[in-house]
DNA sequence: AAGATTTAAGAGTCTGTTGTCAGAAATAGT
DNA sequence: ACTATTTCTGACAACAGACTCTTAAATCTT
């Protein structure tokens, strides 16, 4: 598996509140509500929303009519920000067969094939916003 | 990390015993030395290499002059066959967000981009053979 | 002020991966 | 036969990730 199931659930999270966003930017969405629409453990997601939140990705808000929202306007938010926030950058800067210093001078036997992949991979990360997958996903009607 | 620590150590010990065995391709390579030429534990190759041998990619032979050597000829094995038997298939076939059933009648928000990307990465196992590794880490004088 | 709602934080459990170790089984050489 | 060498097997410890639960803190409503 590429991600953690955290940082699965984080995006889809975060795709869950962009959509929901969509008429009112600035109106909190309970985590309860979040975990029911995603079919995940309301407490779990809850530990997940705390890193992207500590992040600046998303803000909270306690009490009554509280929850989370993006931090951010979505266009502005990239699939890479989640990621590195859960995660960490490792996924893109790491060998395919773990061997330390693996790089353009001293490469592994599979480097340069792997490299190519692997910026395919951090561009689709780097490149795809909030914004474009939530169109996306209300347009073609997708589910998350 | 796309392969488990398992499987990266699986596929440099794989290549270790391919390149060892240039010149003689009958003779049996011990765990022993391998795990010095890679600096793992040599415990941990062990079990590693058990599988190997299981899944019918190397053969191994117990006593002194004993140890593992490939089951068929490097042309004929290739990354993909390491990756299955050590991790599963299951980096090949599941969606980048984890939903279930995840596919081209029912995609997730990502899936036609990531699919591109995982085309490309699967054809990087399916077709890079030990041996062309071998000539590879052989002629650059690569590590591995 | 009181009570209900909702996130924050920390402790704890469970599971799979990683890695270690000791003893058994097989083989070669003497 | 005996000894040294080497893989095989199963048990186990250490760790990280996944997930649960309880309590605290903040906020709104009445």
């Amino acid at each position: 598996m590429l991600l953690t199931q955290s940082c699965m659930i984080g995006i889809r999270a975060a795709l869950a509140v962009s959509v929901q966003g969509k008429d009112d930017i600035e109106a909190y969405r309970p985590i309860r509500q979040i975990a029911d629409a995603l079919d995940v453990s309301f407490h779990f997601l809850t530990k997940i929303l705390q890193v992207l939140t500590h992040a600046k990705i998303m803000e909270s808000y306690k009490g009554p009519n509280g929850g989370v929202r993006l931090a951010k306007p979505p266009e502005e938010l990239f699939l890479i920000d989640i990621v590195e926030a859960i995660d960490g950058t490792s996924v893109f800067s790491t060998c395919l067969l773990g061997l330390p210093g693996c790089g353009v001078e001293t490469p592994c036997p599979v480097h340069d094939e792997w490299a190519k992949s692997k910026d395919q991979i951090e561009r689709l990360f780097r490149e795809t916003s909030l914004a474009k997958l939530s169109d996306d996903t209300c347009e073609k009607l997708l589910r998350f």
